[in-house]
DNA sequence: TTTAAAAATCAGGGTTTCCCTGATTGTCTC
DNA sequence: GAGACAATCAGGGAAACCCTGATTTTTAAA
């Protein structure tokens, strides 16, 4: 039986080290090489020629999602595997623009590592639970649509631009009721505004809006 | 031979699993305990007295530093080891401050982690040799000058720790009912935590909280 | 060691927001 | 011209928010 060839991307030594003793515990699979980065891993990558690469997002000189478009257009039969800390839409979006076999959250439990193994094994394209069906929905819908997934260009403008509107005004501390006086409409305007945006960025709390604004640069 | 009996706290499950394999890889000790924030970890250490206690950081609900912090306040015999992301002087401190027996960041070589689990074996503390020595020397120095290690003001803490609980839990989302819940105190209560919080920081809205336990690093 | 301050707990009661289910009108697009 | 979405608004019940207290425990200071 040959075992598949594994190469791990993970810049926290501590994690990759406890990652690679889980994927080596479950059998067929051998770790043939680690990386502290993304260019690294392209890197290992050539050399090695290994079956599957797993990559965590966040890592310096090269994050993840550059190093799995870099590989998978060098290499398209490697499988690429990416490991987030975040469930977030432009992430997994980003991932699976990229050709990505998988996408799985660090807090998922580690019987999914096993299912998700399997699922590529057999060609399948796994991607975590936790995340949100539309997301994926989408995305296959635009790829009908599209020539080549390269063109596929995912609403970087989610919001419209009267949501923005709004969606800053909230994060900037104002109560509806200060929003509907400054933007001249009622307060159950904003409120549906308010229950828009939280639909389609699929966030269910004000904190929640604050720290999204922050994240893609709204506010601070 | 009697097994060290550990808990080991971080939310990431992967990386918990991870983490929690190589642990067992090492001899004469055994993971009794698993949790996925702080709180959990504090309640676990109640009820399975264990002889030594992992905890991540960054946490949601509470984070490792708080949750140390209890441990040590209740029992002061269990050992208290903080993993840690970043290389923050504030965190390194705190962790001391606490009486924490070790700190090792994630990035560190897997075999440190044996390393540190030998010298607190013997009683003593062990500390990532990525941290600068200033910084702990630093501390030593202070250390002299007071009567009790809760003596040092390494900076200002302008909240009480049940009052950063709170504010952590609103800036994760959690409505005040949850936070109740959670805390096991009366809604009531929450709510003057929450305005107590307000007027010691000047802040007069929620999405304010939110922002500032970002940019203090208490949450994101 | 008394005294004072702050922390942590809770309540009543009035105002505002939140949330859910609608509804109408205009504007694109296929 | 049917469907999708944006932008506007309402009703009504549940929950959160805000203010004024109040009690107990812990901590600090005099």
């Amino acid at each position: 039986m040959n075992l598949l060839r594994v190469i791990l991307a993970d810049d926290h030594k501590l994690v990759r080290a406890g990652i690679k003793s889980l994927l080596e515990n479950s059998d067929g699979l051998q770790v043939v090489g680690e990386a502290d980065n993304g260019r690294e891993a392209v890197k290992l990558t050539r050399e090695l020629k290994p079956d599957m690469v797993f990559l965590d997002i966040a890592m310096p000189e090269m994050n993840g999602l550059q190093a799995a478009e870099l590989i998978k257009k060098d290499f398209p039969e490697v499988k690429v595997f990416i490991l987030s800390m975040y469930l977030d839409e432009e992430y997994v979006i980003q991932a699976l623009k990229t050709g990505a076999s998988g996408y799985l959250l660090k807090d998922s439990a580690p019987n999914e590592l096993k299912r998700a193994l399997d699922t590529i094994k057999n060609g399948n394209v796994y991607i975590s639970p936790a995340i949100p069906r539309e997301m994926i929905d989408e995305y296959r819908e635009r790829l009908k649509h599209a020539s080549s997934p390269g063109d596929i260009v995912m609403k970087k403008e989610v919001l419209s631009s009267r949501q923005k509107e709004v969606l800053q005004l909230i994060a900037e501390g104002n109560s509806t009721r200060e929003i509907a006086e400054k933007l001249f409409i009622s307060v159950k305007t904003v409120e549906t505004h308010r229950s828009q945006i939280m639909k389609k960025l699929g966030i269910k709390d004000v904190p929640g809006l604050v720290r999204y604004s922050i994240k893609t640069g709204l506010i601070k």
